[in-house]
DNA sequence: ACACTTCGATTTGTAGGACTAAACAAGAGA
DNA sequence: TCTCTTGTTTAGTCCTACAAATCGAAGTGT
């Protein structure tokens, strides 16, 4: 891992940011998901301006360039910008490319931000019945019965299990398919990002307070008859109720700490 | 620019990849927009590899550490993947940041697509009334008062002058830091990145068919006015004159062609 | 006080080599 | 014949070290 021969230290027991060993991961993609989380979670704050490349990678014992591949990747998510004399400084919040789903990762890898939760769920209560609604115009058959089947399967395992979430996740890129709408599709991706880690934190801390299969079963059903404007209000309740049990799990979760 | 002697060719006159020069642009950026330009707009299609690192460089006459950054910006876009033996492979489109300004940036650098038009309004459409509505609940009156001069040096100036572009741009930025949601607040600014090409693509192609002022005038007092409904409303039909607008120009330029 | 120059810090770009993961093919064993 | 293992090759990954362009700030001259 160590070109010839690292930089004199012992190549058993690195000294920081854990190696990504045997595993598939790169080098690059541990010192990214770190510099990144470390960044979004406020850890270094905007305006502040990294140490030095030289430094850095020697601190981290890692080479120049695999820290600048790093840097550049953050670049170009609009965390940090770097000029020469100047040096790497995180850029205010406003130029962060939040919609980024790694970015969304990074927010939400450590406890949900409630602010965020917030602002996520405005923009869904915005963009999801709009979605609903032309999903409805232009679904096709085939979309209608794949989506039968995922909300079949989700039905019979619940949201807590593994496979209950897989036809959650398929249930909703289908519809988000059926819009045919390049835009709202990669949108949808980033937000879908970030509702995967809040439906698990919801069922780590104390689980449903209501069966979110018949909203879904009431927006399918909207779906397959077109009928747009039924669409989008079945849409709109079941955002509502994935928020009131979103805002009490973060209750609990803060009651606890 | 070229270590020590570059590659034995001359370091007058470089074969590709017009060079920075005495620009700020360096070196990777243009090479970024090189590569994200030709991806974006179809010339390399999804799935197809790009050829070796080793090989672009040498072609393109650059050094593998400068290329290899531009492919990772790439990567952090969701534009490419790359993988050892496999190489580097452009992904379907639905992987693509298209949020990402840059990206967006790149999709308008040409004629725009069509369908991208017509999926980045209904969007807007999606969006931009709940915007309006929100910022309506919550403005200040600072922020009042900065969309009430923006406004003035707006029907003044008129939208084909420089300044008048900025003033708009200047009036929505306003009314969405008004929103006080970060998540809108990043989507919309990718947004009005393209937006604003639309903008200067309508007014080199045939001009305004509508004085655009009074719509904008309607959103502000309903805002001024914090009535959520009369501003979501003004902002919808302030919509379905910029679409027509941008239709009609799109029209033209293909008649033309 | 103001313009111009020099200097130093820091990123940018270059060169070439060693390492490693992954795909593919060939061979060994069942 | 089929599967599993093993080698070979390819291309990305990571490394070191040096040269150069940039830009801020301090210094210098008028």
């Amino acid at each position: 891992m160590a070109g010839t021969s690292g930089k004199g230290k012992p190549d058993h027991q690195r000294p920081l940011v854990d190696t990504p060993k045997g595993s598939g991961r790169r080098l690059r993609g541990v010192l990214l998901d770190f510099l990144g989380e470390r960044i979004v979670t406020g850890e270094v704050a905007p305006g502040e301006t990294l140490p030095g490349e030289v430094e850095t990678a020697e601190k981290l014992d890692i080479s120049r360039g695999a820290y600048r591949e790093a840097v550049k990747m953050l670049a170009a998510k609009g965390l940090v910008e770097s000029r020469p004399k100047t040096g790497t400084r995180v850029l205010e919040r406003v130029r962060w490319n939040l919609l980024d789903p790694e970015v969304m990762r990074w927010a939400f890898a450590g406890r949900p931000d409630a602010g965020l939760v917030r602002d996520l769920f405005e923009m869904r209560a915005a963009v999801e019945p709009s979605v609903a609604r032309l999903a409805a115009k232009r679904r096709s058959d085939a979309q209608v019965e794949r989506m039968r089947q995922a909300l079949a399967t989700m039905s019979e395992a619940g949201l807590t299990h593994e496979i209950g979430r897989d036809a959650d996740r398929m249930f909703h890129e289908t519809l988000l398919a059926a819009t045919g709408n390049q835009v709202m599709m990669t949108l949808s991706a980033s937000i879908s990002a970030a509702v995967a880690y809040t439906t698990i934190f919801k069922s780590r801390a104390g689980g449903f307070r209501r069966d979110p299969v018949p909203d879904h079963l009431r927006v399918f059903e909207a779906v397959a008859a077109q009928d747009e404007e039924a669409a989008a209000g079945a849409m709109r309740e079941l955002l509502d109720l994935a928020y009131d049990d979103t805002q009490h799990a973060l209750a609990d979760h803060a009651a606890k700490a």
